[in-house]
DNA sequence: ATAATATGAAACCATTAGGTGTTATATTTA
DNA sequence: TAAATATAACACCTAATGGTTTCATATTAT
């Protein structure tokens, strides 16, 4: 169980966070090279490993005196998922079309365009 | 300007506050509305509404004494585009294969699942 | 063996987040 | 007009965030 107090979302809303998985996605790297890239303090920077080691967004291995962190980018299919239910609302109105005509008559969508229409003619 | 304190990451971090946007997905509601279905106080609620405003993730109109709240998505594009770059990393092996097919020899794939075959034979 | 390097761990600090309750103001409705 | 409703605006509280510095320990290189 774990209680895994820090989800993905949290995990990710971060700035200093994103820019670590972003280095992570080219290479694996120990702590303290990653901490070159940044200006703060490792201590800072192990404590954001942490947190996306908690959202299971990283992982660990230790080599000699290394602590090699690498990117595990699987837990961010969850807000992948999360996100797809709002595309039907977004982008443009072809998309709304094509959620309407699949799904049917949900979300009050109601057919007042169709309605409108004939009123006109 | 504005500043913009919180960013759309920072704003669906909460998940009391996706709630309220998944509220806000099927129909606009007024606050007293949004707040019936928690079990936190209406302050507390009005102070969510405030940072998905400031991510622009909602809008608001006053219509006589009520504040009607809808859903503004468009801002969630920022996070399915941050999202894209991480999709070849994960998924499953046919998406990185698809991936390498149609974008090329990046990220140093290497070819190496079609050496093994080869070394089998 | 010693010095340098990499990490772990603790104590501390300021600010923000997420929540509360109270009071005031605007708008309906009876 | 008076009562009820919907929201706004404060002041306040506790815990979590994001950061610091300092000290200890493990590993490697000279």
């Amino acid at each position: 169980m774990t209680a895994a107090k820090h989800d993905v979302f949290q995990a990710i809303a971060d700035p200093t966070r994103r820019e670590v998985l972003r280095l992570l996605s080219n290479e694996e790297m120990p702590i303290s090279k990653i901490t070159s890239y940044f200006s703060i303090s490792r201590t800072a920077i192990v404590k954001h490993l942490h947190i996306l080691a908690e959202a299971d967004l990283v992982q660990a291995k230790k080599q000699g005196r290394e602590k090699l962190y690498m990117l595990q980018p699987e837990p961010l299919n969850e807000v992948k998922e999360w996100l797809s239910y709002y595309e039907q609302f977004w982008n443009n109105k072809l998309s709304v079309l094509k959620h309407f005509v699949e799904e049917g008559e949900t979300q009050g969508l109601s057919l007042v365009e169709s309605k409108e229409k004939k009123r006109t003619t």
